[in-house]
DNA sequence: CAATAAATGTACCATGTGGTACATTTACGG
DNA sequence: CCGTAAATGTACCACATGGTACATTTATTG
């Protein structure tokens, strides 16, 4: 069996980005403000390591919320709604989906909007990123208009908010990589 | 000029009731993520009076995000809305309340929901506590079905989150204790 | 004033943090 | 097989953290 691949110096290893979504997943069940040494330990390495492969700690948080960024993104792309739909079907259809992406019910989605409320990088770009692929999606795909898909995004994020405050019972850590 | 008080044992000595306060303006501007330390500087004092007056760093939080809670729920209490009021008016008067409140624009509001979605105490308590307290003025002050009510509350907050996203700008640290 | 309690200061502790220096292993190309 | 570079381990650093022990100051009360 031959090698799969030969990597070039600009390429990712194939062990980087397994490392990636590792920890993205250890990211969306323990929080973004885990230290590097407790990562590490979750995804069965050395801190050293992860320090070895992202320079940073903001720059592994950089790359691995963009990774969940990517992956939350196809899923919101690949709901299909009924081709004439009000907009109150809508929020249904799209609270449904956003259930089931666990940056919600995690946490993690709103830790990164608190961080951003209080200008810390590299959350400001990355909730914009997130935000705005979302407004992109609802517009381009479900040929919203644009105030349409604020107010749908606003809704399904408040009700996001009040399920998290008020039911505490389901289980965060479920897969999100497969598909 | 007399004394103006003698308190009891189970009294709040005055000064413990500034340092809630001049606390709580930190926990609004700096976040809640703060340490004894750095919140004691910020006050005036030293992490070792902090660990006097309140005996815990969770109790302290405690302290201070229920008397914000306090604070807000007044603000909230004490809107007034035209008489008859469409569901899509009352959005906006609740929304332009609510922009008052430094509590969101801050993203305290949204640190602690996230706190909230990890199960952490107290701020599964404290959470809930806020937002019931929003659900019960809704209701009683304003006379509303507790489904209307909640998604009152559900759209304001998720403009809430819109709003700390998309706009950074807005000075957050401005006085709210001052009625 | 004296005595007692409340309040604060000083100094420490064990632990955890991000990051670095340097040695060591591992893999791969010649 | 050997050399070179990538990858990992080990050990450290300076610093911050929550909490505590103990001495000291400051009020209050008799």
């Amino acid at each position: 069996m031959p090698k799969v691949q030969t990597f070039t110096s600009a390429d990712f290893s194939s062990s980087k980005l397994t490392l990636v979504q590792l920890l993205s997943e250890q990211l969306i069940a323990g929080g973004v403000n885990q230290s590097l040494r407790k990562l590490a330990a979750c995804v069965g390495t050395s801190h050293r390591v992860l320090l070895y492969h992202f320079v940073d700690h903001g720059q592994l948080l950089r790359e691995c919320l963009l990774y969940i960024n990517e992956i939350v993104v196809s899923r919101l792309d690949s709901i299909d709604v009924p081709s004439p739909c009000n907009p109150h079907d809508l929020v249904k259809v799209i609270a449904r989906a956003s259930r089931g992406m666990n940056i919600f019910g995690s946490g993690l989605w709103f830790e990164i909007v608190a961080q951003a409320a209080r200008d810390n990088e590299p959350f400001v770009e990355i909730a914009r990123e997130i935000e705005g692929n979302w407004v992109e999606i609802l517009e381009q795909r479900l040929a919203l208009d644009r105030n349409l898909a604020l107010g749908l995004i606003a809704s399904t994020e408040g009700l996001a908010v009040l399920e998290a405050v008020l039911s505490r019972s389901a289980s965060h850590k479920a897969s999100f990589t497969r598909n």
